[in-house]
DNA sequence: TTACGGCACTTGTTATAACAAGTAAAAATT
DNA sequence: AATTTTTACTTGTTATAACAAGTGCCGTAA
């Protein structure tokens, strides 16, 4: 149908995009049933499926077995990276966003190896390993692991498996004096995605740390991997 | 084939997955054909087809028509955000990359109201719009969109065409004084999937920035979209 | 009134089929 | 020997088909 020689499901799923945009289909709005797409674009069931995918993959809508697809509602929670340093649950609660988590693992590990020199480990390599899933306004938003030296793991392990990692890293008089961080992107693997409730191959932003205290001595490593649909970082830089 | 419910296409490209992480398809090589994977798996091809977009999808293999899947080299870039404010372009040439850009657009515009607010304008609301390519190597690593304001842009158009913005800026002894910045995720559309060379929806990191002279007078908004498999960004926050 | 069963509708999975289009190497021609 | 053509192989697009599985509503039975 169209003049050029882009692919159906492209040209398909390009219009719809444009309809959402635009805001013929609002968000949490059901997208028309494949069947109808199917009549409108007279294009078989395997066209039209391959142009929703198109439009999964971009994060756009999301499809439901049973019920349909629906536009994706977009609205995204800043986490501050500024200096001096303000905790997420902080700089949540001032947001107005009620911020809550759920621990899923607490254990002691032999970590990679990367993770071993990231904490200067020498002697015996074991560390305390957490998982944490963390949810804003009930909604999951993301998922932290961390890793913290042997000490500090069985010191404050009750209360770790309660309050949020720096706060109570604070509590007990241990100064946070620096934070080492790379953002980066990933790919939902099959794991994450079942944690974080998307798709396959969804985009998760990464924010992984290096805390020390005192002395630059490395007390805690950790990757707090997020739905990039729901997060992002905000910071402001000095020259 | 597998004891759970879980789908064919997911079990295949987990097993692959699982051989790449493994080793046994290193990075650059070819992945099976599709007709060796349907013998191998006793599959119909569209299911080793969505196989295949699974990890596509993920970004562990890139498909050629005519030639193959290949397992995609992963090696990323880091752009330090730390202050004292380090260019890009500064901070590529320490790590050894050969960076540099190619001009798209450059021309006057009316933006849209949320730069409008972000540069502060008032009365008449045009400034000059810059498009740049960035390589690193020579290999496409990220767009640059930029808005600059009405004078700058005037006084400047030439050199930016031909030198990076900062750099251009500080030469002409303009004073960077702040820049705020939220780096997010999105996914690539059409059309930044055809500038960036990456498939449709592939993850892609947005560094927003704002930036201010003396006085806290906003300048120059700007988006760099990077391929977010190349780019990373690293920082040190103090408390 | 409530609970359950069935039905219609939805998306999900998978198979078979055919042709298009890009690549690369072998084969034929100049 | 160099060039062109052919051929085999690759992924890309699209159609038709059938069944699985989740959702929600409606009607019936308890």
């Amino acid at each position: 149908m169209s003049s050029t020689s882009v692919p159906l499901h492209i040209s398909i799923s390009e219009k719809l995009r444009h309809q959402i945009e635009v805001g013929d289909y609002l968000p949490g709005e059901k997208l028309p049933s494949e069947h109808q797409l199917m009549k409108t674009f007279s294009v078989s069931r395997i066209t039209v499926r391959r142009a929703v995918a198109n439009l999964v993959n971009q994060g756009l809508v999301k499809s439901q077995q049973g019920r349909g697809v629906f536009v994706t509602p977009r609205q995204k929670v800043a986490y501050s990276l500024s200096s001096p340093l303000i905790f997420l649950e902080q700089d949540l609660t001032r947001k107005g966003i009620q911020f809550t988590f759920e621990n899923l693992t607490f254990r002691k590990v032999c970590p990679a190896k990367r993770i071993q020199t990231s904490l200067q480990l020498i002697g015996k390599p074991t560390v305390y390993l957490q998982k944490k899933l963390l949810r804003m306004d009930g909604a999951v938003g993301a998922v932290d692991v961390s890793y913290i030296v042997l000490e500090l793991g069985q010191e404050l392990g009750p209360q770790l498996k309660c309050q949020m990692t720096f706060p109570t890293l604070e509590a007990h008089g241990i100064v946070i004096e620096q934070i080492d961080a790379v953002i980066e992107c990933t790919h939902a693997d099959y794991e994450m995605s079942g944690y974080l409730e998307v798709p396959l191959g969804q985009p998760l932003i990464v924010y992984r740390y290096t805390t020390y205290t005192t002395g630059r001595q490395p007390i805690l490593y950790g990757e707090t991997i997020s739905r990039a649909d729901r997060f992002c970082y905000s910071l402001s830089i000095d020259k």
